[in-house]
DNA sequence: TCCCAATAGTTGGATGTCCAACTAATCGCG
DNA sequence: CGCGATTAGTTGGACATCCAACTATTGGGA
Protein backbone atom coordinates (compact mmCIF):
# COMPACT_ATOMS: atom_id res chain seq x y z
CA UNK A 1 0.00 0.00 0.00
CA UNK A 2 1.60 3.05 -0.66
CA UNK A 3 1.00 6.59 0.96
CA UNK A 4 1.43 8.94 -2.14
CA UNK A 5 -0.10 9.10 -5.68
CA UNK A 6 1.87 7.04 -7.78
CA UNK A 7 0.12 8.45 -10.91
CA UNK A 8 1.22 11.79 -9.86
CA UNK A 9 4.30 10.97 -9.42
CA UNK A 10 5.00 9.46 -12.91
CA UNK A 11 3.33 12.77 -14.45
CA UNK A 12 6.13 14.77 -12.44
CA UNK A 13 8.61 12.34 -14.07
CA UNK A 14 7.27 12.55 -17.40
CA UNK A 15 7.14 16.73 -17.02
CA UNK A 16 10.80 16.75 -15.83
CA UNK A 17 11.80 14.81 -19.32
CA UNK A 18 10.21 17.23 -21.24
CA UNK A 19 7.90 14.71 -22.76
CA UNK A 20 4.84 16.74 -22.26
CA UNK A 21 2.54 17.85 -20.02
CA UNK A 22 1.53 14.69 -18.71
CA UNK A 23 -2.27 15.31 -18.64
CA UNK A 24 -3.01 12.85 -21.34
CA UNK A 25 -0.70 9.80 -19.38
CA UNK A 26 -2.62 10.93 -16.44
CA UNK A 27 -6.12 10.52 -17.57
CA UNK A 28 -4.95 7.06 -19.41
CA UNK A 29 -2.91 5.79 -16.42
CA UNK A 30 -6.29 6.67 -14.19
CA UNK A 31 -8.38 5.56 -16.33
CA UNK A 32 -6.77 1.91 -16.11
CA UNK A 33 -6.35 2.05 -12.51
CA UNK A 34 -9.89 2.59 -11.92
CA UNK A 35 -11.25 0.01 -14.08
CA UNK A 36 -8.74 -1.83 -11.99
CA UNK A 37 -10.37 -1.01 -8.91
CA UNK A 38 -13.65 -1.87 -9.77
CA UNK A 39 -13.33 -5.03 -11.37
CA UNK A 40 -11.87 -5.84 -8.40
CA UNK A 41 -14.05 -4.88 -6.25
CA UNK A 42 -17.51 -5.94 -8.54
CA UNK A 43 -15.19 -9.75 -9.20
CA UNK A 44 -15.18 -10.18 -5.36
CA UNK A 45 -18.68 -9.22 -4.51
CA UNK A 46 -19.70 -11.51 -7.50
CA UNK A 47 -17.54 -14.58 -6.23
CA UNK A 48 -19.90 -15.61 -3.93
CA UNK A 49 -22.20 -16.39 -6.63
CA UNK A 50 -19.73 -18.10 -9.19
CA UNK A 51 -19.93 -15.24 -11.63
CA UNK A 52 -16.92 -12.66 -12.92
CA UNK A 53 -18.52 -9.13 -14.10
CA UNK A 54 -18.07 -10.39 -17.93
CA UNK A 55 -20.08 -13.39 -17.69
CA UNK A 56 -22.67 -11.76 -15.70
CA UNK A 57 -22.93 -8.51 -18.19
CA UNK A 58 -23.68 -11.39 -20.89
CA UNK A 59 -26.06 -13.05 -18.97
CA UNK A 60 -27.65 -9.34 -18.14
CA UNK A 61 -27.44 -8.85 -21.57
CA UNK A 62 -29.82 -11.87 -22.69
CA UNK A 63 -32.28 -11.32 -19.43
CA UNK A 64 -33.12 -7.93 -20.84
CA UNK A 65 -33.61 -8.98 -24.38
CA UNK A 66 -37.24 -9.98 -25.73
CA UNK A 67 -36.83 -13.66 -25.79
CA UNK A 68 -34.14 -13.95 -23.48
CA UNK A 69 -32.12 -15.06 -26.51
CA UNK A 70 -29.58 -13.43 -29.24
CA UNK A 71 -26.99 -14.62 -31.52
CA UNK A 72 -23.34 -14.46 -30.37
CA UNK A 73 -22.43 -12.35 -32.88
CA UNK A 74 -24.92 -9.53 -31.22
CA UNK A 75 -24.12 -10.54 -27.86
CA UNK A 76 -20.47 -9.27 -29.42
CA UNK A 77 -21.89 -5.75 -31.17
CA UNK A 78 -23.91 -5.16 -28.00
CA UNK A 79 -21.01 -6.17 -25.11
CA UNK A 80 -18.72 -4.64 -27.82
CA UNK A 81 -16.08 -7.27 -27.43
CA UNK A 82 -14.58 -9.53 -29.64
CA UNK A 83 -16.28 -13.14 -31.34
CA UNK A 84 -14.02 -15.20 -29.39
CA UNK A 85 -14.36 -13.27 -26.24
CA UNK A 86 -18.31 -14.23 -26.84
CA UNK A 87 -17.27 -18.03 -27.57
CA UNK A 88 -15.37 -18.06 -24.23
CA UNK A 89 -17.59 -16.40 -21.96
CA UNK A 90 -20.64 -18.68 -23.67
CA UNK A 91 -18.66 -21.57 -23.52
CA UNK A 92 -18.14 -21.46 -19.54
CA UNK A 93 -21.81 -20.13 -18.73
CA UNK A 94 -23.40 -22.97 -20.72
CA UNK A 95 -20.63 -25.35 -18.85
CA UNK A 96 -22.13 -23.72 -15.40
CA UNK A 97 -25.97 -24.67 -16.29
CA UNK A 98 -26.61 -20.42 -16.90
CA UNK A 99 -27.14 -20.72 -20.93
CA UNK A 100 -27.70 -22.90 -23.57
CA UNK A 101 -26.45 -22.94 -26.60
CA UNK A 102 -29.42 -23.11 -30.08
CA UNK A 103 -29.37 -23.47 -33.85
CA UNK A 104 -31.13 -20.60 -35.32
CA UNK A 105 -34.27 -21.27 -37.06
CA UNK A 106 -33.39 -20.53 -40.29
CA UNK A 107 -29.34 -19.17 -41.00
CA UNK A 108 -27.45 -22.28 -40.28
CA UNK A 109 -24.18 -20.03 -39.41
CA UNK A 110 -25.93 -18.51 -36.41
CA UNK A 111 -25.79 -19.92 -32.72
CA UNK A 112 -28.02 -18.26 -30.64
CA UNK A 113 -26.95 -18.27 -26.91
CA UNK A 114 -30.17 -18.99 -24.50
CA UNK A 115 -30.87 -17.85 -20.61
CA UNK A 116 -32.02 -20.50 -18.53
CA UNK A 117 -34.37 -20.20 -15.60
CA UNK A 118 -31.52 -21.03 -13.36
CA UNK A 119 -29.43 -17.94 -15.15
CA UNK A 120 -32.20 -15.57 -15.15
CA UNK A 121 -32.36 -16.12 -11.36
CA UNK A 122 -28.66 -15.76 -10.74
CA UNK A 123 -28.66 -12.11 -13.05
CA UNK A 124 -31.48 -11.06 -10.69
CA UNK A 125 -29.49 -11.77 -7.58
CA UNK A 126 -26.49 -10.57 -8.56
CA UNK A 127 -27.65 -7.09 -9.89
CA UNK A 128 -29.02 -6.69 -5.91
CA UNK A 129 -25.79 -7.02 -5.00
CA UNK A 130 -24.16 -5.05 -7.87
CA UNK A 131 -26.56 -1.93 -6.80
CA UNK A 132 -25.46 -2.71 -3.21
CA UNK A 133 -21.92 -2.07 -3.60
CA UNK A 134 -22.40 0.82 -5.93
CA UNK A 135 -20.81 -1.08 -9.02
CA UNK A 136 -17.64 -0.87 -6.91
CA UNK A 137 -18.05 3.00 -6.79
CA UNK A 138 -16.84 3.54 -3.45
CA UNK A 139 -15.33 6.56 -2.92
CA UNK A 140 -17.20 8.31 -5.58
CA UNK A 141 -20.42 9.83 -4.72
CA UNK A 142 -23.19 10.09 -7.43
CA UNK A 143 -22.11 13.55 -8.75
CA UNK A 144 -18.76 12.21 -9.35
CA UNK A 145 -20.32 9.39 -10.68
CA UNK A 146 -22.54 11.28 -13.54
CA UNK A 147 -19.71 13.45 -14.05
CA UNK A 148 -16.97 10.80 -15.34
CA UNK A 149 -19.85 8.58 -17.29
CA UNK A 150 -20.46 12.45 -18.97
CA UNK A 151 -17.26 13.01 -19.56
CA UNK A 152 -16.27 9.31 -20.60
CA UNK A 153 -19.41 9.73 -23.23
CA UNK A 154 -17.52 12.14 -25.51
CA UNK A 155 -14.52 9.62 -25.81
CA UNK A 156 -17.28 6.09 -26.58
CA UNK A 157 -19.19 8.57 -28.78
CA UNK A 158 -16.37 9.90 -31.04
CA UNK A 159 -15.15 6.11 -30.96
CA UNK A 160 -18.45 4.13 -31.74
CA UNK A 161 -20.13 6.92 -34.22
CA UNK A 162 -23.18 7.47 -32.48
CA UNK A 163 -24.49 10.66 -31.25
CA UNK A 164 -24.75 11.23 -27.08
CA UNK A 165 -28.27 11.66 -26.13
CA UNK A 166 -28.69 15.18 -24.29
CA UNK A 167 -30.61 13.89 -21.52
CA UNK A 168 -28.57 12.08 -18.60
CA UNK B 1 -20.29 -0.61 -35.24
CA UNK B 2 -23.54 0.05 -33.06
CA UNK B 3 -25.56 3.13 -34.05
CA UNK B 4 -26.76 3.93 -30.72
CA UNK B 5 -25.46 4.01 -27.09
CA UNK B 6 -25.07 0.56 -26.05
CA UNK B 7 -24.47 1.83 -22.43
CA UNK B 8 -27.49 4.04 -22.35
CA UNK B 9 -29.89 1.53 -23.79
CA UNK B 10 -28.70 -0.94 -20.53
CA UNK B 11 -29.38 1.82 -18.34
CA UNK B 12 -32.75 1.80 -19.55
CA UNK B 13 -33.21 -1.61 -18.99
CA UNK B 14 -31.92 -1.49 -15.70
CA UNK B 15 -34.32 0.99 -14.85
CA UNK B 16 -37.34 -0.35 -16.69
CA UNK B 17 -36.37 -3.32 -14.23
CA UNK B 18 -36.63 -1.29 -11.50
CA UNK B 19 -33.16 -2.02 -9.97
CA UNK B 20 -31.83 1.64 -9.53
CA UNK B 21 -31.19 4.19 -11.47
CA UNK B 22 -27.86 3.02 -12.84
CA UNK B 23 -26.02 5.66 -12.00
CA UNK B 24 -23.32 3.38 -10.51
CA UNK B 25 -23.85 0.37 -13.46
CA UNK B 26 -23.09 3.44 -16.14
CA UNK B 27 -19.98 5.08 -14.87
CA UNK B 28 -18.64 1.43 -14.40
CA UNK B 29 -19.07 0.32 -17.47
CA UNK B 30 -18.24 3.58 -19.10
CA UNK B 31 -14.59 2.74 -17.51
CA UNK B 32 -14.54 -0.38 -18.20
CA UNK B 33 -15.29 0.45 -21.96
CA UNK B 34 -13.24 3.68 -21.84
CA UNK B 35 -10.50 1.76 -20.24
CA UNK B 36 -10.57 -0.94 -23.60
CA UNK B 37 -11.01 1.49 -25.66
CA UNK B 38 -7.01 3.17 -24.81
CA UNK B 39 -5.84 0.12 -24.53
CA UNK B 40 -6.83 -0.98 -28.08
CA UNK B 41 -5.42 2.41 -29.40
CA UNK B 42 -2.19 2.58 -27.08
CA UNK B 43 -1.38 -1.28 -28.18
CA UNK B 44 -2.04 -0.21 -31.48
CA UNK B 45 0.68 2.43 -31.72
CA UNK B 46 2.98 0.47 -29.80
CA UNK B 47 2.89 -2.97 -31.72
CA UNK B 48 5.42 -1.50 -34.20
CA UNK B 49 7.17 -1.24 -31.53
CA UNK B 50 7.40 -4.69 -29.83
CA UNK B 51 5.66 -3.03 -26.36
CA UNK B 52 2.13 -3.07 -25.04
CA UNK B 53 1.30 -0.64 -22.39
CA UNK B 54 2.36 -2.68 -19.43
CA UNK B 55 5.65 -3.54 -20.52
CA UNK B 56 6.17 0.35 -21.50
CA UNK B 57 4.92 1.25 -18.41
CA UNK B 58 7.47 -0.89 -16.46
CA UNK B 59 10.35 0.35 -18.52
CA UNK B 60 9.37 3.68 -18.00
CA UNK B 61 8.96 3.25 -14.36
CA UNK B 62 12.92 1.90 -14.51
CA UNK B 63 13.66 4.58 -16.70
CA UNK B 64 12.74 7.45 -14.22
CA UNK B 65 14.11 5.62 -11.26
CA UNK B 66 17.64 6.62 -10.31
CA UNK B 67 19.87 3.74 -10.81
CA UNK B 68 17.33 2.77 -13.80
CA UNK B 69 17.08 -0.64 -11.41
CA UNK B 70 13.85 -1.68 -8.97
CA UNK B 71 13.23 -4.58 -6.73
CA UNK B 72 10.44 -6.59 -8.40
CA UNK B 73 8.41 -6.08 -5.40
CA UNK B 74 8.90 -2.41 -5.29
CA UNK B 75 8.01 -2.08 -9.34
CA UNK B 76 4.44 -3.97 -8.25
CA UNK B 77 4.20 -1.76 -5.76
CA UNK B 78 4.23 1.68 -7.85
CA UNK B 79 2.32 0.13 -11.13
CA UNK B 80 -0.30 -1.27 -8.72
CA UNK B 81 -0.03 -4.68 -10.08
CA UNK B 82 0.18 -7.81 -8.51
CA UNK B 83 3.34 -9.85 -7.88
CA UNK B 84 2.95 -12.78 -10.55
CA UNK B 85 2.07 -9.88 -12.88
CA UNK B 86 5.78 -8.23 -12.39
CA UNK B 87 7.32 -11.70 -12.80
CA UNK B 88 5.57 -12.45 -16.09
CA UNK B 89 6.15 -9.11 -17.64
CA UNK B 90 10.12 -9.18 -16.84
CA UNK B 91 10.02 -12.55 -18.12
CA UNK B 92 8.67 -11.40 -21.54
CA UNK B 93 11.14 -7.76 -21.01
CA UNK B 94 13.85 -9.74 -20.21
CA UNK B 95 13.68 -12.44 -23.22
CA UNK B 96 13.62 -8.99 -25.24
CA UNK B 97 16.57 -8.20 -24.32
CA UNK B 98 15.05 -4.82 -22.84
CA UNK B 99 15.51 -5.43 -18.98
CA UNK B 100 18.40 -7.61 -17.38
CA UNK B 101 17.81 -9.56 -13.57
CA UNK B 102 20.51 -9.19 -11.13
CA UNK B 103 20.89 -10.27 -8.11
CA UNK B 104 20.32 -7.89 -4.88
CA UNK B 105 23.34 -6.79 -2.98
CA UNK B 106 22.45 -7.74 0.37
CA UNK B 107 19.32 -9.31 0.18
CA UNK B 108 19.47 -12.41 -1.16
CA UNK B 109 15.47 -13.26 -1.74
CA UNK B 110 15.33 -9.82 -3.66
CA UNK B 111 15.48 -9.56 -7.42
CA UNK B 112 16.22 -6.46 -9.43
CA UNK B 113 14.91 -5.50 -12.80
CA UNK B 114 17.63 -3.45 -14.50
CA UNK B 115 17.08 -1.55 -17.86
CA UNK B 116 19.16 -1.85 -20.65
CA UNK B 117 20.58 0.75 -22.79
CA UNK B 118 18.45 -0.89 -25.64
CA UNK B 119 15.23 -0.43 -23.82
CA UNK B 120 15.85 2.92 -22.52
CA UNK B 121 15.77 3.89 -26.08
CA UNK B 122 12.51 2.40 -26.45
CA UNK B 123 11.00 3.99 -23.82
CA UNK B 124 11.91 7.59 -24.94
CA UNK B 125 10.76 6.49 -28.30
CA UNK B 126 7.35 5.23 -27.32
CA UNK B 127 6.69 8.33 -25.24
CA UNK B 128 6.96 10.19 -27.99
CA UNK B 129 4.65 7.77 -29.91
CA UNK B 130 1.97 8.11 -26.84
CA UNK B 131 2.56 11.48 -26.60
CA UNK B 132 1.80 11.86 -30.52
CA UNK B 133 -1.42 9.75 -30.34
CA UNK B 134 -2.48 11.61 -27.60
CA UNK B 135 -2.22 8.25 -24.95
CA UNK B 136 -5.33 7.19 -27.16
CA UNK B 137 -7.52 9.73 -26.20
CA UNK B 138 -9.03 11.27 -29.46
CA UNK B 139 -12.31 12.62 -28.92
CA UNK B 140 -11.34 13.65 -25.16
CA UNK B 141 -10.11 17.41 -25.27
CA UNK B 142 -7.65 18.46 -22.30
CA UNK B 143 -10.51 19.45 -19.81
CA UNK B 144 -12.12 16.26 -20.37
CA UNK B 145 -8.49 14.68 -20.03
CA UNK B 146 -8.71 16.83 -16.59
CA UNK B 147 -12.15 16.54 -15.20
CA UNK B 148 -11.89 12.67 -15.60
CA UNK B 149 -8.33 12.84 -14.10
CA UNK B 150 -10.05 14.64 -11.05
CA UNK B 151 -12.87 12.60 -10.47
CA UNK B 152 -11.14 9.74 -10.87
CA UNK B 153 -8.76 10.56 -8.12
CA UNK B 154 -11.70 10.57 -5.40
CA UNK B 155 -11.64 7.07 -6.34
CA UNK B 156 -8.37 6.09 -6.44
CA UNK B 157 -7.26 8.19 -3.48
CA UNK B 158 -10.29 6.25 -1.28
CA UNK B 159 -8.78 3.41 -2.11
CA UNK B 160 -5.10 3.68 -1.83
CA UNK B 161 -5.42 5.43 0.99
CA UNK B 162 -3.02 8.86 0.15
CA UNK B 163 -4.65 12.28 0.60
CA UNK B 164 -4.90 13.81 -3.06
CA UNK B 165 -2.32 16.81 -3.39
CA UNK B 166 -4.47 20.48 -4.33
CA UNK B 167 -2.82 21.07 -7.12
CA UNK B 168 -3.31 19.34 -10.71
C1' DT C 1 21.23 -17.94 19.72
C1' DC C 2 17.16 -19.79 17.88
C1' DC C 3 12.77 -19.70 15.96
C1' DC C 4 8.82 -17.83 13.98
C1' DA C 5 6.59 -14.22 11.51
C1' DA C 6 7.23 -11.62 7.67
C1' DT C 7 9.07 -10.67 3.13
C1' DA C 8 10.32 -11.58 -1.92
C1' DG C 9 9.44 -13.77 -5.79
C1' DT C 10 7.98 -17.95 -8.43
C1' DT C 11 4.89 -21.63 -10.14
C1' DG C 12 0.54 -23.51 -11.63
C1' DG C 13 -3.80 -22.26 -12.78
C1' DA C 14 -8.07 -19.48 -13.85
C1' DT C 15 -10.03 -15.51 -16.24
C1' DG C 16 -10.83 -12.38 -20.09
C1' DT C 17 -9.13 -9.90 -23.79
C1' DC C 18 -7.90 -9.71 -28.96
C1' DC C 19 -5.41 -11.43 -33.39
C1' DA C 20 -4.88 -14.49 -37.31
C1' DA C 21 -6.64 -18.06 -39.71
C1' DC C 22 -9.97 -21.29 -40.51
C1' DT C 23 -14.63 -23.74 -41.81
C1' DA C 24 -19.43 -23.47 -42.90
C1' DA C 25 -23.20 -20.96 -44.59
C1' DT C 26 -25.62 -17.15 -46.97
C1' DC C 27 -26.64 -13.73 -50.38
C1' DG C 28 -26.45 -11.07 -54.36
C1' DC C 29 -24.70 -10.14 -58.89
C1' DG C 30 -23.49 -11.47 -63.49
C1' DC D 1 -27.67 -20.95 -61.87
C1' DG D 2 -23.07 -20.48 -60.25
C1' DC D 3 -19.60 -18.16 -58.03
C1' DG D 4 -17.36 -14.92 -55.22
C1' DA D 5 -17.81 -11.77 -51.46
C1' DT D 6 -19.54 -11.54 -47.04
C1' DT D 7 -21.06 -13.26 -42.63
C1' DA D 8 -20.99 -16.26 -38.24
C1' DG D 9 -18.55 -18.50 -35.13
C1' DT D 10 -14.57 -21.45 -33.78
C1' DT D 11 -9.70 -22.73 -32.93
C1' DG D 12 -5.00 -21.85 -31.60
C1' DG D 13 -2.27 -18.62 -29.65
C1' DA D 14 -0.51 -14.31 -27.34
C1' DC D 15 -1.10 -11.04 -23.63
C1' DA D 16 -2.11 -9.45 -18.88
C1' DT D 17 -4.49 -9.88 -14.86
C1' DC D 18 -5.00 -12.10 -10.05
C1' DC D 19 -5.40 -16.25 -6.68
C1' DA D 20 -3.46 -20.03 -3.98
C1' DA D 21 0.38 -22.24 -2.64
C1' DC D 22 5.08 -22.72 -2.53
C1' DT D 23 10.40 -22.00 -1.58
C1' DA D 24 14.07 -19.17 0.07
C1' DT D 25 15.56 -15.56 2.89
C1' DT D 26 15.60 -12.02 6.50
C1' DG D 27 14.85 -9.78 10.86
C1' DG D 28 13.43 -9.22 15.39
C1' DG D 29 11.91 -10.89 19.78
C1' DA D 30 12.24 -14.21 23.46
Amino acid sequence: MLDFDPIEEARRNWAEHGWGSGTAMVAATSITRAHQILLGRINAALHPHGLTFSRFELLALLYFSRERQLPLGKIGARLQVHPTSVTSLVDRLVADGYVERRPHPSDRRTTLAALTDVGAALVVACAAELEAIDFGLEGLDEDGQVAVSTTITELRSASDGWKPSTST
